[in-house]
DNA sequence: TCCGTTGTAACTATAATGATTACATCGAGA
DNA sequence: TCTCGATGTAATCATTATAGTTACAACGGA
């Protein structure tokens, strides 16, 4: 890799725009905020969607939260977004060689490691919640 | 992103196999039992290289670890390949509309709950040394 | 001196990403 | 009912990371 996705950040903005917007969010006026294409939004609200966090208003126009800001955590919107193939975001490389004692063994040992490790940090974004989120950013800005 | 790139797998079996193995560990050798290239395998040993894990017999030939296998962990093998851009597994869109309250503000709270979970990770991959990864794979292989 | 090995450069194919254009469809309001 | 703005989605393109491969100079022990 390199780095994940800015779709996750992208979504985050997405949803902190919706919860502290007054206005109606279509996918022009987010696109305005995140600076970049209203398909790319319009992509990503899909995905939002799918996972039951926002609904849309077709034809009108406008996205909604569908949740609660306290119901959902960061955690919740990487797993709509970041379709880490599976899931999993660390890579075994495939087909050892199965006659090495090594090969034939490591990918189980290595595997059960990584998930531990992914695990650690996905706990960590569960333990935040958007409504805290929200509430630095207004800290922040002010008010809106 | 997806995945981390397999380099860091690769990275995990290249120093268990040296460890493990009694033979000298050619790149043509290590490659056989990971089944690639044995360029890839030269292309790893040389950023583990550079990070102190391991030194290379040049014109001979050969690959041994430089440290003890207690005293290299998952997350040094890691920081020694996986090259996130200056470290950072998370993207966060740049360029944001400075106007609004949320593109002003929402990229340094991003990053900061970025940054906590990606260290929840790495302190999971330092807890784990080769030794202990190693004697794991011992046990399932029955010996070498 | 020979010969196997390492260290790299160069090239290719594949895939993910981000951006963009195009267009069918929807639905509220005139 | 018709119009108009918005959504949903397909298609295309440029960029970039990855993995694999060939080629070859440099090294160093036998
Ligand atoms: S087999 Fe997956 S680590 Fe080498
Ligand atoms: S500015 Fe980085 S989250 Fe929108």
């Amino acid at each position: 890799m390199k780095k994940f996705s800015s779709r996750y950040s992208i979504a985050v903005h997405i949803l902190s725009l919706i919860a502290l917007s007054p206005a109606s969010c279509t996918s022009d006026f987010i696109a305005e905020s995140v600076n970049t294409n209203p398909v790319i939004i319009r992509r990503i609200i899909g995905m939002l969607k799918k996972a039951g966090l926002v609904h849309v208003r077709p034809g009108t126009g406008g996205t909604y939260l569908q949740k609660g800001l306290d119901e959902i955590t960061l955690l919740d919107v990487y797993r709509a977004v970041e379709v880490a193939d599976n899931g999993n975001i660390f890579n075994c490389h495939e087909e050892t060689n199965p006659r090495c004692p090594v090969g034939a063994n490591i990918e189980s040992v290595f595997r059960t490691k990584m998930v531990q490790a992914q695990s650690a940090m996905e706990q960590e974004l569960d333990h935040v919640t958007l409504k805290q989120l929200v509430s630095e950013l207004k800290e922040k800005s002010g008010s809106i």
